[in-house]
DNA sequence: TCGAGCATGTAAGTTGTTACATGATTTA
DNA sequence: TAAATCATGTAACAACTTACATGCTCGA
């Protein structure tokens, strides 16, 4: 729905290749919007096409800096054109967004009320162990990218994304926490407090 | 990915017509899973084929039920076939679920550090209100199922999926109220506590 | 020189969305 | 009897997923 606004906002803030897309999307903009190699190609063809955005091969690229770039490889760099911004403007104010949580894990446990046990502890042992993952690496960008001085407007803004994150994790480490003897697992330790 | 075992899960839970499932699929079970008409009725189609489920017609119910019903209808009430129950167990036991959360609200906050600002407080307020009713409707299913008497099995696991609906609403909230200054809007009166 | 990672794409199939379409039953 | 709701579908298109496919570049 949103994914051609999405790689234009990742544009926004860094032009990229295509491949450097697809790897920030599997970082941080993937916390909480996913894009695979295909569907960003071929949007970024669409947007091309659109006049979104417009690319700049290695050719145009070794002419554009001033130093000579080692040889022009087929790398091509997207950048987001005026057109494309106001887009990514217009987006943001038409469209209206809704409440929306999908969550195949609760449909497995409404399965289980329904027709189990189906034995669905170890499910959740993984998932309380990639959802603590991600806790630790939120908390790590916290420590490196927010803390101990001044923050600008765009930062607050970055860091309230962050936070989202961060939040969401917790509570869903929290509530997996009182799962657990429902799925017939041990308490944990003391707490979920890690 | 999933809609034909939210459907086939459903109708474990009870026995219904396509029009029914719509509906509870816009109550219920749509907190957590989203369906249409349309992939609904595509999917019973489906599922028949495949053996999954079967159909029982106006003609078949009044049959059925030995009370006479007012006259047959078009209405066709689905229910789970032994192969469906297996192919649901195979899917909670088969499929590894991984931390999915897409979020286009953060991706508009992304959009007005980079290029902002772009007047997001309006709807920040709207979805305040739409979490905050979502919440209000969660707590009262809460007291109308699951107070101040004993659960069984399933209905601790019921239960468990309120809370968690419950929880991400309540941390939403608390979330949203902290962005508020960010967008140029008053804090709120006295915290989230409503 | 060989393997890992860089870099860009096509194709086919499945899901999800939006629009269109029809007719029966119930209630005011 | 008219409107609202019940009830079931088709069609076309857009988006997403999975698999396939190719060739370059850089470091060990």
């Amino acid at each position: 729905m949103s994914t051609p606004h999405a790689i234009l906002i990742a544009l926004l803030e860094k032009p990229s290749s295509g491949y450097d897309l697809a790897r920030r999307f599997d970082r941080a903009i993937g916390y909480f919007w996913r894009a695979t190699h295909q569907q960003i190609y071929r949007e970024l063809g669409r947007m091309v096409e659109a006049g979104w955005v417009a690319v700049m091969d290695g050719d145009a690229l070794a002419q554009a800096s001033q130093e000579a770039l080692p040889a022009a490889t087929r790398r091509k760099v997207y950048r987001v054109l005026p057109v494309g911004r106001d887009e990514v403007a217009r987006w943001v104010r038409e469209t209206r967004l809704g409440v929306d949580d999908r969550n195949a894990f609760l449909l497995k446990l409404r399965a289980d009320a329904a027709i189990g046990p189906l034995g669905l502890g170890d499910e959740l042992l993984r998932l309380i162990d990639e959802h603590r993952a991600r806790l630790d690496t939120y908390r790590e960008i916290e420590q490196r990218d927010f803390a101990g001085h001044a923050l600008t407007n765009a930062q607050q803004l970055q860091y309230a994304i962050l936070r989202a994150g961060l939040l969401q994790q917790q509570t869903w480490l929290e509530w997996a926490d009182g799962v657990r003897p429902l799925l017939g697992l041990p308490a944990s330790e003391r707490g979920v407090a890690n």
